[in-house]
RNA sequence: GCCGGUGUAGCUCAAUGGUAGAGCAGCUGAUUUGUAAUCAGCAGGUUAGGGGUUCAAGUCCCUUCACCGGCUCCA
């Protein structure tokens, strides 16, 4: 019979032949190297049986399908390694996931950090012994017999229906309910290497048992598998809890678990940051807000927050009244609004607010600045006309995309949620919100992921992923549109017709919180901040104490033209000065001696770089500044 | 909140149940240096807090707190 190739060409092979043979006809390199293969557009295992005329192609550990079958089988490996190591533990599931795979376990007794490198020699005895997978069909009351002794694996195949064709897959004395594909044999999956030991409820739900969950990650050789760790080594040196106390950013403490401390430096780069962020506002036709951190429970009952988020809640009481310290800005920039009477001619109105939120997070959430009990939402709230919504928004998303360009973070994904089961609102209200958002992404000629029923019980909103150097991605900006808190805190404008109206609310951040964004730059950066933004951005180094005088002439020029500099007096060497100005990633360092000082001259070293370059004193002043100035602003539209 | 792990000097780490130590950072002095670490000296600790076992606890046990890896959560 004949088999269709990737290529286009047919291929004759033998009736009843496999995949395997395929690749054995094609090439001994080929046949070692295949792990599965890609029958019909489906990803089956080598040996399944061919038909007449069907398109076959080999799949090879190192494609991204095949890399998700080693990283599949090497989970069933993981399992039988435990299994094997500590009798009576219970299996539950194990997939292949992003960088490698888990497989959850429930065992006999705890298991820690220690027994990894067990596991590891087990699985490494296993890969030796190249176990062939073998795959069986059974029917629903044979995988109820075949699995009595496990539970979780019951719970899944009762949930499956009748007629279900259920496969299990066995290695040596392993057998796991699995759809598959597997490799040929466990000598097939390469270089595995366990990662973590972590904990994991039972099918994600709290209520569940908490499982044993082992991370691990298989690479089709040892030499990937070894990049991979220097990666994350590499990744773990960038980690912004560690730049952020190296670099004397931030620290955190016992007294205020949760809550960040700001240095001085910390507080240069946050200043850089808003500076930019408040010039691109103005520019976008915004006014500045602040409101209280404390207000009266009642606000909070009427903006619903107090019902439904009062367990994340901070509270006081003031002279037997309640108080609530705000989680959210919105119900302040409502009382703001409604200060004043509003007129359809005064709309839209565009009220951003730099606002500090505290919100109790459970104890076990918090990470760095990633995630905080107290921050500041880059907050604004639009209030405009229905027939307005959609020019908003719009203006939202250019505002949103220039500011992450200035970054680098010009991969941007945008999700667009629609209305979910439980939500307030008029069918035509919703249909009009949801038309006006994606007509607004229409106009920016923004593709989309559509998320139905993911909105929020008050309107649709539109979420804006970024992704950093290292191809993380991080939810930052998000648009949301609010039928509800217009109407429960009465908001009106008067229209044409002289009627008092409700106007439309529009929620916005860009930068989400302003200390989870530092920390992300800071990762995203490797701690070597854009010179706009460092917190030293020139070090003056005086060669000897007699050139002081002239690097504190240099400083003050620079200072004078609103750059961050310092001098570096210390009696240390040149060497050892330069060393820390390039520890402490500060861009630029104008090295002064007796040279400069006759000259009037300085000489320049760029962050990273060896080689120096001397320039008359006005002329690397001049140069300094240029590149030290924050990002252009685009002019309004 | 849940599972597992870790808490020793500012940081990175040592110390069989038996006298708490090193490097870096800091301070003092010498040195006056030309592009990634000059030398010497000094100081630095209720071993996270509390309780227990023991002749003796940084080390073993209990507990609280914080942190780390995850899970759930993130309006």
């Amino acid at each position: 019979m004949k088999v269709l190739l990737p290529d286009g060409s047919d291929l004759s092979v033998a009736e009843g032949a496999s995949a395997a043979d395929v690749a054995e006809s094609i090439g001994p390199r080929l046949a070692k190297a295949a792990v599965a293969a890609k029958v019909g557009g489906r990803v089956v295992d080598l040996n399944t049986p061919l038909r007449e005329g069907e398109q076959v192609a080999i799949v090879t550990a190192s494609s991204p399908e095949g890399l998700e079958v080693i990283r599949h089988s090497a989970a069933h490996v993981l399992a039988e390694a435990a299994t094997n190591l500590y009798p009576g533990t219970k299996v539950a599931i194990g997939p292949a996931i992003k960088d490698g795979f888990y497989y959850d376990f429930e065992f006999p007794h705890p298991v820690g950090d220690d027994d990894l490198t067990r596991l590891n020699e087990e699985i490494h005895r296993l890969l030796g012994a190249a176990l062939p997978f073998e795959r069986r069909e059974v029917s629903k009351e044979e995988a109820l017999e075949l699995f009595a002794d496990e539970p979780y694996k019951l719970e899944l195949i009762r949930d499956l229906p009748a007629d279900a064709v259920i496969s299990t897959y066995r290695q040596g004395e392993f057998v796991d309910l699995c759809r598959g594909p597997h490799v040929p044999h466990t000598g097939r999956i390469g270089a595995v290497g366990l990662l973590s030991v972590a904990g994991a409820y039972w099918r994600g739900k709290s209520d569940n048992t908490m499982l044993t969950r082992i991370y691990g990650t298989a690479f089709p050789s040892k030499k990937e598998l070894d990049e991979y760790l220097e990666r994350m080594e590499m990744a773990k040196q960038r980690d912004h809890r560690r730049l952020g106390r190296e670099l004397d950013l931030f620290s955190f403490h016992d007294e205020g678990p949760g809550f960040p401390f700001f240095h001085p430096k910390g507080m240069r780069v946050i200043n850089a940051l808003l500076e930019y962020w408040r010039r691109e506002h103005r520019a976008a036709g915004y006014e500045e807000i602040r409101t209280p951190l404390i207000l009266e429970r009642s606000l909070w009952e009427r903006s619903g927050h107090w019902d439904n988020y009062k367990d994340n809640m901070y509270f006081t009481v003031i002279d037997d009244v309640d108080f609530a310290v705000k989680p959210m800005n919105c119900p302040g920039g409502t009382l703001v609004y409604k200060a004043g009477r509003h007129s359809y001619r005064d709309l839209p109105l565009r009220m951003a607010e730099l606002g500090q939120v505290h919100r109790h997070e459970m104890s076990g959430v918090l990470h760095g600045l990633f995630r905080v009990r107290c921050f500041t939402q880059d907050d604004a709230h639009i209030f405009c006309l229905p027939e307005q919504v959609e020019d908003e928004v719009l203006g939202v998303i250019d505002l949103i995309r220039r500011m992450y360009n200035t970054f680098g973070f010009d991969r941007v994904h945008v999700e667009l949620s629609t209305r979910p089961e439980k939500s307030i609102g008029s069918d035509e209200m919703w249909l009009t919100a949801e038309n006006a958002l994606k007509a607004a992404l229409q106009r920016a000629e923004l593709p989309y992921v559509l998320n139905p029923g993911d909105g929020a019980f008050y309107g649709p909103k539109i979420d804006f992923h970024i992704e950093d150097v290292m191809g993380r991605t991080w939810q930052c900006a998000t648009c949301q549109l609010d039928f509800a808190m217009p109407e429960r805190l009465d908001l009106d404008y008067v229209g044409k017709d002289d009627q008092r109206h409700r106007p439309v609310m529009l929620h916005r951040v860009v930068l989400g919180s302003i200390e989870r964004f530092l920390g992300i730059i800071i990762e995203h950066y490797g701690g070597a901040l854009p010179a706009w933004l460092a917190p030293v951005q020139i070090a003056v180094v005086p060669v000897a104490d007699r050139h002081a005088p002239y690097a504190h002439e240099i400083k003050e020029a620079l200072e004078g033209a609103g750059l961050r500099a310092e001098v570096d007096l210390r009696s240390e060497s040149v060497s050892k000065k330069i060393r820390d100005g390039e520890v402490g990633k500060v861009p630029f360092m104008l090295v002064v001696g007796d040279r400069e000082v006759e000259q009037r001259s300085v000489t320049l070293r760029m962050r990273g770089k060896r080689d120096t370059v001397s320039y008359a004193l006005a002329e690397g002043l001049a140069l300094l500044m240029t590149e030290c100035e924050p990002p252009a602003v685009a002019q309004c539209p």
